[in-house]
DNA sequence: CTGAAAGCGCTAACAA
DNA sequence: TTGTTAGCGCTTTCAG
């Protein structure tokens, strides 16, 4: 193993110039880091990562906590992930990857050991038990999500009440009355996830001033339950002509069930879907969407954590405007028969 | 921030019990330990990581290298991530998520700053370039994956050329004679991905004992991309009766297009997926399937890993015996029109 | 069974 | 522009 001692020492200067060069912070002359630098290289030396944190006190690694669960859809946290990560790389931080399974527990071993120098939650339920303890540490800590009160946090999210009422005013924009929404499975509204009740809220309001109606059923991917699901709101609400969907694994299924009942989509009933685009583009019907913007959020998410390491900018709620994209799936309510 | 120091003054012992209490690497009385244990809870004290990894040569952490690649399966990935960072916290170690981004610098950079004691690598290509570099190193590493050549290296995957094995010989058992494969997207054979080439060997190794016809057509996700390869392969091959799926966006796009040209599954053409569970359970028909044990091969990387931490255990490859579960799409061949 | 003390490799005053 | 030096908080000999 290599010290910056043996590079100082190969180099031919002391080991503080050694580490000015590596962090930039005093003026240092063009020979003598050129020195250093080709010392390193030829050295293969690698500072380490210990003995940094521990004199610098900081770890310039970020934590990422993702839930466990199951009943999400996972492609989306895994590209909010992977932006998280590849973002955290260009700012100089490592990520720390933590399931939910140790719950506020992992929230003060990480503050307390040090181990990062910030985290980002993400699955953030409206009243998440992680809060207070994220109130109280010094820490820096932004959510990927938007909980009840967001008092003294840092919030990215795509904003769901816009992107409900996005949805209902595509729909009635096109005349339609009677609208069904496929959502999640039922334990994500039964724990209260921010992002599927705020949806809710968005949607229902715009209807109310819209004049429409609206008919929510949660529902578990799949076939057999979209089946159930899908006869209950025809018998419910014979007149439906519109659909929105949030809940990816009920997509395809929704579709072929449609088809197979022989109404036609976008002529006898519209579909807009609330997923990522690329699940939008591959359906059998390419669908009106409203985007999952999953890259963005990871990305911002960790700019306002570097931010604020960085003594820049404070709490904050930054909330992205939903985008609609028209595809092939929405198109103008049938005449009233 | 509450040191070791500290809690050796409440307690009124020495730093170094307090150390010998927490790794229990020698001895104590047992009123000693309750006093030390009763001020480590009472000033909330968690031990530094940075001064353990330091002091102790050992971080605690284990990388973990996910590719950012977006034509793979996400899913799955996502399951052996979650698998391997909840496998780590029962062995006391935390996970440092990497993306392929950086490349073989990724493996330098982890190994050279101590940042972590071991790494798992995904998404293992044939010749892959991050191999020399570990096989270098004394940092013990387990690869999920299996390249061309593992000397040196430890190794866990599903055995995906039994795999293909199997499905022909579930498929050749029930008299199919001609049996198309639909694979991964044409990037994935293009950079040799372990899984994708093994399965296609062990596929037609089979096929040419049962004497049964393989034609393997490489394949996009989506509607669009699968009609084309679908058109093309019953063009080529009319008389194919059995399909093998290896892309999990094919499988429905699949199902709906034979639905479609009015060939019943699986009274005319069977179908057989190589996909996680769920996947076979949700699709619009219930298929027969080898299982991708996701879950699996993340513990086994972990516990692997671990045991080359503690000095057990050497290189090994360690493959898992495929399973095959019959549902609903597979059947006997149609008698020959 | 317990203490004292010497580092681990690096950063950041403080000096020059 | 550079060097000297005192820690950072912990682990682990070496003594007792």
């Amino acid at each position: 193993m290599v010290t910056l001692a043996e590079v100082a020492q190969h180099a031919g200067v002391s080991a503080s110039t050694v580490s000015y060069v590596l962090s930039g912070k005093r003026s240092i002359s063009a020979t003598t880091r050129q020195r250093v630098e080709q010392s390193i290289r030829e050295l293969g030396y690698h500072p380490n990562a210990g003995a940094r944190a521990l004199a610098g006190k900081r770890s310039n690694i970020i934590a990422l906590m993702i839930p466990l669960r199951t009943d999400m859809y996972v492609p989306v946290m895994m590209e909010i992930a992977i932006a998280v990560a590849t973002t955290a790389r260009t700012h100089g931080y490592d990520v720390l990857l933590l399931t939910g399974e140790e719950g506020p527990d992992a929230v003060r071993r990480v503050t307390g050991s040090g181990l990062a120098d910030a985290m980002i939650l993400m699955d953030v339920e409206l009243e998440d038990e992680r809060l207070p303890l994220l109130r109280e540490t010094d820490q820096p800590s932004v959510l990927i999500g938007l909980p009840a009160d967001s008092t003294g946090l840092t919030c990215v999210d795509l904003d769901w009440s816009a992107t409900g009422a996005l949805c209902v005013e595509h729909l009635a924009g096109l005349g339609h009355r009677d609208i069904a929404v496929i959502g999640e499975a039922p334990a994500v509204y039964e724990r209260h996830t921010g992002f599927a009740e705020r949806t809710l809220d968005g949607l229902r309001a715009r209807a109310r001033r819209a004049g429409v109606g609206v008919l929510h059923r949660p529902c578990e991917g799949g076939y057999d339950a979209l089946a159930l699901t899908l006869a209950r709101i025809f018998d419910e609400r014979p007149g439906t002509t519109g659909f929105v969907v949030q809940n990816e694994s009920a997509v395809e299924p929704l579709l072929a069930l449609l088809r197979q009942q022989g109404r036609a989509v976008p002529e006898d009933v519209s579909v807009v879907a609330i997923c990522p685009d690329q699940v939008a583009v591959q359906a059998s019907v390419r669908l009106t969407s409203v985007a999952i913007p999953a890259q963005e959020m990871g990305r911002r998410a960790v700019e306002h954590l570097v931010a604020k390491l960085d003594g820049r900018g404070g709490d904050e709620v930054v909330l992205l405007a939903p985008e609609l994209t028209v595809r092939a799936s929405s198109g103008p309510a049938p005449a009233a028969s």
